[in-house]
DNA sequence: ACATGCACCTGGGAGC
DNA sequence: TGCTCCCAGGTGCATG
């Protein structure tokens, strides 16, 4: 499920019900020596992970890869089916990180090792920091490069993932096996423009959302029905733009989905 | 540098 | 209903 706007929607739910609690108890041997007693003290999120800084030093760091999830539900009721990892929290509630597929993970890290995780990772596509020029610096660094494998390399850019890689590339009109060398300066700042507008907007969608709602669209093919997207998982529909029957293709083993028209080669 | 393929895992939907 | 096949929103690594 999660990219940068769902990861985000999740730490904004998880902020007001986690910050301040202590864990009392642990569903994971492992994790139960350096998690049991100690407090939550915040929800962050960087790329795509959910962090929560502990007092006394350290961080539990949540990736959720494809089919993770992370809710705050009554200690009282039985996990689900799915459920990886429960966090009894003080006040009756539990953090429980469900995920079908396992490939998501829980660990706790401290100061040094968190800071160098974090320094892996591109930037933030929605700071401010990151403007027309760091995009265009970093597209230089990279010029070589087709644009979707790019955006989905997360030491290019933070956060977004094959649907919004794919949606960004419409909106900006740009081919997904384009080279970013080749991009004339209309062409960058389309792009530029394109990755504040849909990540932006998909946040915005986000937070106009009830987080229960999130388990109804997840997983399968569900993203096909969202209405907020243009292109991903649409083929065969017709171009919000141009009315053209939008295709897909497969660039870097990962399903692409475009307008052949608008986005010429 | 960059592309490609695979690895990790399991499940859900489509088609027969 | 039940099978098989295909696909899956992430990332790191190994290889050419």
């Amino acid at each position: 499920m999660p990219e940068l706007p769902e990861v985000e929607h999740i730490v904004r739910y998880l902020r007001p019900r986690l910050t301040g609690r202590r864990i009392e108890a642990v569903s994971v041997a492992a994790l139960a020596r350096p998690l049991v007693g100690r407090t939550i003290r915040d929800v962050a999120r960087r790329a795509k992970l959910v962090l929560l800084p502990l007092d006394r030093g350290g961080t539990l760091v949540v990736h959720l890869k494809l089919t993770g999830k992370l809710w705050v539900r009554p200690a009282a009721e039985p996990p689900g089916r799915h459920a990886r990892l429960v966090l009894r929290l003080s006040g009756e509630d539990a953090l429980v990180l469900e995920d079908a597929r396992r490939l998501g993970w829980a660990r706790v890290h401290d100061d040094a090792a968190l800071a160098a995780a974090l320094a892996r990772l591109g930037p933030e596509p929605l700071e401010p920091a990151f403007d027309l020029a760091a995009l265009r610096a970093r597209l230089h660094a990279r010029r070589r490069s087709r644009l979707k494998p790019l955006l989905l390399d997360p030491a290019f850019v933070a956060g977004i993932g094959n649907i919004y890689a794919d949606e960004v590339l419409f909106a900006a009109r740009l081919h997904p096996l384009a080279r970013a060398g080749d991009l004339a300066p209309p062409a960058a700042r389309r792009l530029h423009a394109a990755i504040k507008r849909v990540l932006g907007r998909a946040l915005a969608a986000r937070t106009a959302e009830v987080p229960d709602q999130e388990r109804v669209g997840a997983g399968g093919r569900g993203a096909a029905r969202r209405l907020d997207l243009a292109v991903f998982q649409k083929d065969g529909q017709p171009c919000p733009r141009c009315r053209a029957a939008l295709v897909r293709t497969v660039v870097q083993g990962r399903g692409t989905y475009l307008c052949a028209r608008c986005q010429a080669e």
